[in-house]
DNA sequence: CATAACCTTGACGTTGGCGTCAGACCAAAC
DNA sequence: GTTTGGTCTGACGCCAACGTCAAGGTTATG
């Protein structure tokens, strides 16, 4: 943990990576978005690949989903469970409890479909909406058309 | 504009109907997200049918976009225009003028289209990914399940 | 006409999601 | 070892999108 491993990352390198300031990276940590990462002897943040990945997934949330750092973080901490059982997979122990979990995750997961869903049918309607509205606005342009080709045609 | 039309709504009830507060309502109008109603005369606000399409289509956009008031308010004034097109089709004056708007309207429209497709894909996959990632979780439950049953299998 | 229920305009408060310093510390290169 | 550049922890600032009074005016109802 102190000898800065292969493919660790400094702040500064995954604020460019990802995209968002490093005031943002310290405040999804605050916030527990994202797990502490490991630090260097003298303190700076070491961030690994999935941290990485983690990040830019919250923005996609963000952005596609427009919901609350809150229940993002609900979100992620479901698949903070899928990373530990997938981790301690092989240990026999506590089966019952590795149930409990995955019933968990599954939980959230589904509920997580069901918005995906629900809105991914509501933004097709929209999308349907707008392609009428353009044919329609189509048909105003060629009506348009129409009413300065008459008077200039009756003119001559 | 003094008497009070038939199918006007006060506040009160524009809120009930569309399920927002009657400040958000003001706040709305502050912004320009609704032009201002007509008022009784005491100066109750009375708004028409029309406003409360329009606020249930402001929180549609917000909802389903996730997008802020003031590229929202761009979107509704398109639709203003739109509005207004209809309205005074007949006169024949400013056909030129009608053009020019009527291109506007279609630049934005087609602009909210390409942000909606867009964000429509990236829904869809983030569908399938949240699919498989519940047929994963299934799979995983069955080998729980098979751990559970060799042990008292082999005990007996 | 009194009284309850509704509405008005300020104006200040709140929450989320960061931005922006300040002052100090750490790391890398010369 | 000193300079240069990245990073640290507070702490205050800021904007959007409202919430929440306060103090008063309006409208419907008995």
């Amino acid at each position: 943990m102190a000898t800065p491993k292969q493919g660790d990352l400094q702040i500064g390198e995954v604020a460019e990576l990802t995209g968002v300031t490093q005031r943002t990276l310290r405040f999804y940590e605050e916030k527990g978005l994202l797990r502490p990462p490991s630090r260097m002897d003298g303190g700076f943040r070491l961030y690994s690949e999935e941290d990485v990945q983690r990040v830019k997934h919250i923005r996609r949330l963000q952005d596609l989903l427009g919901i609350s750092l809150a229940d993002i973080k609900e979100m992620v901490d479901a698949e903070e469970v899928l990373r530990q059982l997938r981790a301690q997979y092989n240990p026999e122990a506590a089966i019952a409890e590795k149930r409990r979990q995955l019933q968990k995750a599954t939980d959230v997961t589904k509920a997580q479909f069901a918005i995906v869903k629900q809105k991914t049918m509501q933004m097709r309607e929209m999308e349907t909406q707008l392609e009428e509205r353009l044919q329609l606005f189509e048909r105003w342009r060629v009506e348009l058309d129409q009413l300065e080709q008459k008077p200039a045609a009756t003119r001559r």
